[in-house]
This record gives structure tokens, C-alpha cells and sequence, in this order.
RNA sequence: GACCGUGUAGCUCAGCCGGUAGAGCAACUGACUUUUAAUCAGUAGGUCGCGGGUUCGAGCCCCGCCGCGGUCACCA
């Protein structure tokens, strides 16, 4: 019987790095370098994943070789029997290898002392399914392909403080199943929203992300400076004016981006401050045209992504299959106030009734802000079915085109589901004059202190002055989409690199 | 921003009334083996988030600060 001792056995060093499992690495690449081993080769041909080695072998019966040869590459996740058995893990899924002194050659057998835990390392051999049932790759070559310093966290615990898995994701999607799965539902939503944009012939287009005027939403803005320009530039808080310019150009018939959107606000389970939307715009559409699109296409992606239509978030079902529920503002909120706030329209009288309703709203309050306010502390959080909430005060929607037939109100709709606002669309205002005017009263608002007012946008006027045909819009929280069909209830899980407070501070 | 909670080994967690800092995994040295969180013996590993204070003595008590989480406010 031959004595087998480590490679390391007759080093003596003292580790230099302070960590000593970092060391210990250290010190066994120092040792395969000096047996002529590359560490980090430039290349590698690999023949199989190992998520489809389990698929096509998943009938192989408990105990039966082949004699197929593979050559599989992933992540050392796991070893016992001192590397007679490793758990190799690639992106689509982990197949066991196998080293015996029976079948692996000695030298091969040797490298095993080189390999640890989070190695990336290749290995070719031929298909079995041990005894116990294992899929197994039967080792013949082993190939360092990138050793790993750092060591990984506990095989069975894994990583699950909250901070370190947003800090370090990578970390997080190498421990965590479900992380990689919410992060790759994420992608397959994004693609099944494209591909269905893409299908109704929707030109996906790009707009600037640096704004030299804030608009087309309400919310406190991010500013950068640009040097050579020496100017200031908002980080964009909404898409939507530089869209519709392009609808105005003639462009498409309908465009469409995905992108980011930064707002200086609060960070919560549900907001972060940079978040990606989708916004689009059809001409000849009205809202209602809208809400028969929002439908469609989340039923489309709703059943790519789940293969149903209906969906489990908490302890709700969500069906997303029927037709969704369309109902008024004003009429949600008669319904849960017995109020009619059509026949309430004086902005004080109104605010007195909120207050007689246990409403907060501010001392300046419109008519319209009273009946949102009211809106979201009494309806809003009961709309868990998916349900399109219609025609929201003229007050509050200041691109929206006055309703056909109360102007009061606008064609504007938010849909709803799971109590979260999921979709914000309308009617576009494509009334030049009308426009103007709107703008000038959130200018007016901005003096008055309204810090998420809109910025006067000449140009854009301009625009609207040569013509923009009419036209229906809309926007869509991907984030919030991808938590309700993740199941998932901190806006950062469904985010790569959620925003975190920076080290030491950021940026000063 | 306010309130509540939390921070101990690379990871997951204990730590009593204030009295020499603990375990499992990972690592290291061996043993053994067709394993599934392998097993067995041994070894090493700590700025107890940071800074003050009280005390003979602080991981524990007090004050301040920092990070993270939750709730609220704002918002999508």
C-alpha cells in the first residue's frame, strides 16, 4: 500500500495573506505552477453541459457505463471522498464526476490534490450512472481551467445574509438556486415583452438618458454636470417626451424602449432609485385600444414565462387570462366612500370631505390630488385581480388628453394588480395649446414649492405644433412585473446590483 | 428622514447574571471509503461593525457613529 501524502506536506511557509484559507489556496497554485500546471488557461473545448447530459441520459438506468465520451467544464461545488466524487456545476445544471484508481489514470488521479472547492476546472471522461443513481461523469483527463482564491461559503447553509448577497450577487448566484432563477426569469420576461413588441411591429428605438429639462413624469431628479458642456444634466425620470417626438417624426407607427429611469427618492422593498420601464406609443390608438394591448401582451409574456395565465404571488392567485376589470377612479372611490366626487369638484369642499373621511391630503390640495389621495388610501390596495383603473382626474395628468366626454377628467388609465400600480397609460394630449397650458401649471406649481413639478418644454410644444397624430401610450415597471411573477417582495431581489449605500461613503 | 431590529471565524450560527471567545461547514495533517450536507482522529483560524464611557473586569451595560433589514413617509 503506498503512503499517499498531500502535495502540501512538506511546504513549510508561513502564509503572507492575512486570510488563511485565502492562503492555503495560494499556496496549492503555488504548488501546481511549480509541477508546470497552468492555472489560467486561454482556452478550452468543451462537448457537453451538463444540464443536457442529465436530459439525455435521464433514462440510463442505477449501474450502467456507456462508453460515451464527454468532455463537460464547470464550478467544483462540491467534493467527497476526497475528490473521488465532485459535484460540477455549469450554468444549465450539475453532473457528478467520478475519479477511481481503477479507471482514472494515477497522473490524473494526482491533480485531484490540486483542485478545491469553487475551482473551475474541465473534465472528460465517459457517461455512467452509479449504483445510487447518480449521473457521473467517469473522470480520464482532468484540466485546471481557473483556480479560485476565495473560499465559498457553507455547502449547506449557503450565503444568506441579505447585505452580502446584493453587495457580492456573483457570490449570491453561485450559492443560490433561487437567485439565478429570479434573475433568469427576469431575462425571459424582458425577451418575451420584446419579441411580443416586436410582433406587432413596434420599433424599439433609444432615447437620451441625459435630459437638459426635467419631464414627462412626477418625481425628484438625480442632476450630473457635464464638463466640456459645462452643464447640468438631469439623469431622466421618464422617457415619454422624447418618444412621442419621435411619433411625431412619422418614425413607426408604434415605438417602444426599454430602458432605465432614475428618481431621487426613498429606497424601499419596492423602489429603487435607478429601475428599468418599458414606454411605448401607438398612433391611432386610444386608451382603450391600450388596454386591450397591456392585456394581451401580459397574458403573452405571463404565459411564456409560467406557461399559464394565471399566477401565485403570496397567497394570492392572479389570473391574468380573463379580461381584466375596468373601473373609474372616481368610481373605486365611491364605492369604498359612498362619496361622489364628480359632484364635489370645489378643491375646498373636497378637502374637507377627505377630511371628514380620515384622508391626509395637503392644505393646497386639488380636486384631483384629493381624489388619488383617497384613491390610494382606500381602493388601491384592493385591486389584487389585474384591473384597469380609468379616467384619473385632469389635475394630476398633465400629458394625458382631456376626457371625450367630462373635463374633468383625462383618458388615462393605470392598471393594477396584486394592489400595485403596474401599467400608467393614456389617451396622449396632442393638442399643442392645451398643452402649453398644462405645463404652465406645473410651472406655476414648481414656484410654489412643488419640487416634482414638470419643467417648461418648449420644444416639445414645438413638436406638438407640426402635429402628433392621435396616439396612445403607455409604461410598464419591468421591476415590478418581474417581483409578481417571481413571487418575489424586495424590489432587489429582482435586480442584479440593487442601489446600496456605498462603502466608506461613494462619491463626495 | 423617523421608529424598530440586527452586526461574533471565509460561511451558517451559539455565547446564561458582566468573569480566559464556542460549534458545524469550509481550510490544513492523516485514516477510511462507491459518496449525496460522506465518515473518523487531530491542527489551525477572532479588531466580537467602528469610536468613546462605566467597571477590578465589557461580545454582553451606557453614549455616539456606520452598514444592512423591516415599518412609516415619498414614490413606480
Amino acid at each position: 500500500m503506498t503512503q499517499k501524502t498531500s502535495v502540501l506536506a512538506t511546504e513549510n511557509d508561513t502564509p503572507q495573506d492575512d486570510n488563511i484559507l485565502k492562503a492555503a489556496k495560494l499556496k496549492k497554485l503555488a504548488a501546481f505552477e511549480a509541477a508546470g500546471g497552468n492555472a489560467f488557461p486561454h482556452k478550452f473545448h468543451r462537448t457537453d453541459r451538463a444540464g443536457d447530459l442529465q436530459e439525455k441520459y435521464a433514462s440510463l438506468e442505477n449501474g450502467v457505463e456507456t462508453t460515451d465520451k464527454v468532455t463537460i467544464a464547470g464550478r467544483i461545488m462540491a467534493m467527497r471522498n476526497n475528490g473521488m466524487f465532485i459535484d460540477l456545476h455549469d450554468p444549465s445544471g450539475k453532473v457528478q464526476v467520478f475519479c477511481h484508481k481503477d479507471s482514472t489514470p494515477a497522473e490524473v488521479m494526482a491533480q485531484l490534490d490540486y483542485f478545491d472547492l469553487g475551482d473551475i476546472i474541465g473534465v472528460s471522461g465517459t457517461v455512467r450512472r452509479t449504483p445510487r443513481g447518480e449521473l457521473s461523469v467517469r473522470a480520464i483527463e482532468l484540466t485546471m481551467l481557473t483556480k479560485s482564491f476565495a473560499p465559498l461559503p457553507d455547502k449547506y447553509h449557503g450565503l444568506t445574509d441579505v447585505e452580502a448577497r446584493y453587495r457580492q450577487r456573483y457570490l449570491d448566484l453561485i450559492m443560490n438556486d433561487q437567485s439565478r432563477n429570479t434573475l433568469r426569469t427576469r431575462t425571459k420576461i424582458v425577451r418575451a415583452i420584446r419579441d411580443f413588441m416586436n410582433g406587432i411591429g413596434a420599433m424599439e428605438v433609444e432615447t437620451p438618458l441625459l435630459h437638459g429639462i426635467m419631464g414627462g413624469a412626477s418625481a425628484k431628479p438625480f442632476i450630473t454636470h457635464h464638463n466640456a458642456l459645462d452643464s447640468n444634466f438631469f439623469l431622466r425620470i421618464a422617457p415619454e417626451l422624447y418618444l412621442k417626438r419621435l411619433v411625431v417624426g412619422g418614425f413607426a407607427d408604434a415605438v417602444f424602449e426599454i430602458g432605465r429611469n432614475f428618481r431621487n427618492e426613498g429606497v424601499s422593498p419596492r423602489h429603487n432609485p435607478e429601475f428599468t420601464m418599458i414606454e411605448a406609443y401607438h398612433t391611432y390608438f386610444d386608451y382603450y385600444d391600450v388596454m386591450t394591448h397591456i392585456e394581451d401582451m401580459v397574458r403573452y409574456v405571463v404565459q411564456t414565462v409560467h406557461g399559464t395565465t394565471s399566477i401565485q404571488y403570496g397567497e394570492h392567485t392572479l389570473d391574468f387570462g380573463a379580461p381584466w376589470q375596468r373601473k373609474t377612479m372616481v368610481g373605486i372611490v365611491q364605492e369604498e366612500t359612498g362619496v361622489d366626487f364628480l359632484t364635489i369638484t370645489d378643491p375646498a369642499a373636497a378637502r374637507a370631505k377627505a377630511k371628514e373621511l380620515g384622508v391626509h391630503v395637503e392644505a393646497n390640495a386639488n380636486w384631483g390630488q384629493v381624489v388619488e389621495a383617497i384613491f390610494a388610501e382606500k381602493g388601491e390596495h384592493k385591486l389584487i385581480q389585474p384591473t384597469h383603473v380609468m379616467d384619473h382626474p385632469f389635475d394630476i395628468s398633465p400629458l394625458s388628453k382631456l376626457h371625450r366626454d367630462n373635463p374633468l377628467l383625462t383618458e388615462r388609465f393605470e392598471s393594477y394588480a396584486n394592489g400595485w400600480e403596474i401599467c400608467n397609460a393614456f389617451t396622449e394630449l396632442n393638442d399643442p395649446r392645451d398643452q402649453l397650458a398644462r405645463f404652465q401649471d406645473q410651472v406655476a406649481a414648481r414656484e410654489a414649492g412643488d419640487e416634482e413639478g414638470m419643467m417648461m418644454d418648449e420644444d416639445f410644444i414645438t413638436a406638438l405644433e407640426y402635429g402628433l397624430p392621435p396616439t396612445g401610450g403607455w409604461g410598464m415597471g419591468i421591476d415590478r412585473m418581474v417581483m409578481l411573477l417571481t413571487n418575489s417582495t424586495n424590489i432587489r431581489d429582482v435586480i442584479a446590483f440593487p442601489t446600496l449605500k456605498p462603502i466608506g461613503g461613494g462619491a463626495k
